[in-house]
RNA sequence: GGCGACGUAGCCAAGUGGCAAGGCGGCGGUCUGCAAAACCGCUAUUCACCGGUUCGAAUCCGGUCGUCGCCUCCA
């Protein structure tokens, strides 16, 4: 039984789809600039979200929009002297390119507002004709007095939220929280043909549009940030259960914490962005998953460099552990860490929690492997959980060595070092110099090299190559397979 | 001003009434020629502070202080 917060009750839910298939929306990105680690957080979460409701035997439909025409669009567009689709094109490639190296799934359905006009259109009209919506100037407004639980979501109430007071006049609206759903187009700007004339959707109602459309009246899960909650959300249940009569637009409302760098949210507006592409040339997909889901996925996250290393090394272990090979002896058995990480899952997706037993059975699994048991059984468990549920690559980062020439040199030095002591070691070593190739292969070359003279009792010289590859970024481990290198930076 | 979240070890973080998970770091040990990796042991008598309820509270209630989010484009 797996139990959800949902944000529209308040409370943890037993979680009972509507139907066969779960029906998941979650809010994607407005493309007009590279998505930021907090979109990777957001993003991460839901796929590990998606993941496990699959692994536990439902069927999943997840749809994601892209919301490829807004203002931002359209005035970063103008500035570049680009058009808006072009410009839309370019970065919703570029958030495509981060999820797959995040190792985020992509959605069934990944539809672009542009693509939905015509069903963006009929809910408006739809909405106009019954009251709930009224043109006015070439524009077509929500009619929020006419929803009484406007605000259920949020937990406001329209009274409290005009205290708020930062909400500009009036112009044509006949209340200040009515929302647009179609906005009259501006001379120059990008529009479609509307019976209120030329304009464009609103930002709220393509969600609607898209849920109602490829997932129908009434959804299992509709994720987001919680910056979403307020004004999006509550406009998207306000347009869709008006339009359709059916209650509840979303059975469940899941909204992740935001992301901090310092001592404040990052955001567009407040200009601190990291993007994923940025974070990525320095940390792994592993590294940046297990740094987000170490903590509860409704609690703020505050991005930062100790951090992700952190979690660096936690990956490393997990990876180390997937690598491992057993004896023949007595079979371990990890079923009891599996029901920890599945009722910790269960509850409410508390990765962190999760992750703790992870850790305790890759614990099992080396000391398993250490004393020569059987693992074969332990270690399909422990991927299946890592890579299916939680979306871990378990890959050892492979970073390219750019620039062979220091391994060059510090063979060739290595080389003439030798020859001063032993020339016949040296003339074999030469012998075997690789001509060109990569910096792996003169890695491989230095390790071999080091062996021979390990073998040679020659310790102080062995010990000095793995120093200067450490300094490199090379490390060394000597196995009862062999050396074996990693290299990072 | 309104609404909401949070404050647990050096750092990150789980735990919402019954002796404080896990990760990172640190220290000691096993293994190793020495390392690395892995393993073993230790690393919070205490959960922002004050008061209350209870046989029993990090967990419930009241108050104080502090941090953050939303109320405006945002994942």
């Amino acid at each position: 039984m797996i139990r959800v917060t949902d944000t529209l009750s308040g409370k943890k839910e037993t979680f009972t789809p509507g139907g066969d298939t779960v029906k998941m929306y979650v809010c994607g990105v407005t493309p007009y600039d590279e998505s930021h680690i907090g979109h990777a957080m957001s993003y991460i979460i839901f796929d590990v979200i998606r993941r496990y409701l699959r692994y536990r035997g439902h069927q999943v439909k997840y749809v994601q929009n892209v919301t490829d025409i807004d203002d931002k669009i359209i005035e970063r567009a103008a500035r570049l002297g680009t058009t808006t689709s072009a410009l839309a094109e370019k970065f919703t490639r570029s958030y495509q390119e981060d999820m797959a190296a995040l190792n985020v799934e992509p959605p069934d359905f990944n539809p672009r507002a542009t693509g939905e006009v015509a069903k963006i259109r009929e809910i408006i009209e739809g909405l106009v004709a019954k009251g709930y919506a009224y043109p006015a100037g070439g524009s077509v407004y929500f009619r929020v007095r006419n929803s009484p639980d406007y605000g259920k979501l949020s937990h406001r109430t329209l009274d409290s939220m005009m205290a708020g007071a930062r909400i500009e006049p009036g112009e044509e609206k006949e209340h200040p929280m009515d929302f647009v759903l179609w906005k009259a187009a501006r001379p120059g700007e990008p529009s479609w043909d509307s019976p209120w004339g030329q304009g464009r959707p609103g930002w709220h109602i393509e969600c609607s549009a898209m849920a109602l459309k490829y997932l129908g009246e009434s959804i299992d899960i509709h994720g987001g940030g919680q910056d979403l909650i307020f004004p999006h959300h509550e406009n998207e249940i306000a347009q869709s259960e008006s339009f359709t009569g059916v209650k509840p637009f979303a059975r469940y409302w899941l909204h992740n914490g935001l992301l901090q760098v310092g001592d404040s949210k990052m955001s567009k507006s407040t200009g601190n962005l990291i993007s994923i592409k940025e974070i990525l040339a320095r940390h792994s997909a592993d590294t940046l998953r297990l740094f987000v889901l170490s903590s509860t996925y409704r609690s703020p996250l505050t991005f930062s460099e100790e951090g992700l290393e952190a979690a660096g090394r936690g990956a490393e272990r997990l990876i180390q552990t997937a690598g491992r090979s057993g004896g023949n002896g007595k079979s371990l058995d990890v079923l009891a860490y599996r029901k920890q990480f599945l009722e910790a899952m269960d509850d409410d997706f508390n990765s962190a929690r999760a992750l703790s037993s992870l850790f305790d059975m890759a614990r099992a699994i080396n000391q398993a492997a250490d004393s020569k048991q059987d693992i074969d059984d332990a270690l399909k468990t422990f991927k299946e959980l890592a890579q299916n549920v939680l979306g871990l690559t378990l890959k050892a980062t492979e970073k390219q060595i750019g620039d062979a020439s220091p391994f060059i040199a510090l063979g060739n030095s290595l080389i003439a070092e030798i020859r001063e002591t032993n020339s016949g070691l040296a003339d074999e070593l030469q012998k075997s110099y690789p001509a060109d190739g990569d910096g792996g292969q003169y890695i491989n070359w230095l390790i071999c090299a080091r062996a021979k003279l390990r073998a040679a009792k020659q310790f102080q010289t062995a010990d000095e190559i793995r120093k200067k590859l450490l300094e490199l970024g090379v490390t060394l481990e000597d196995t009862p397979q062999g050396t074996v290198w990693k290299y990072r930076k």
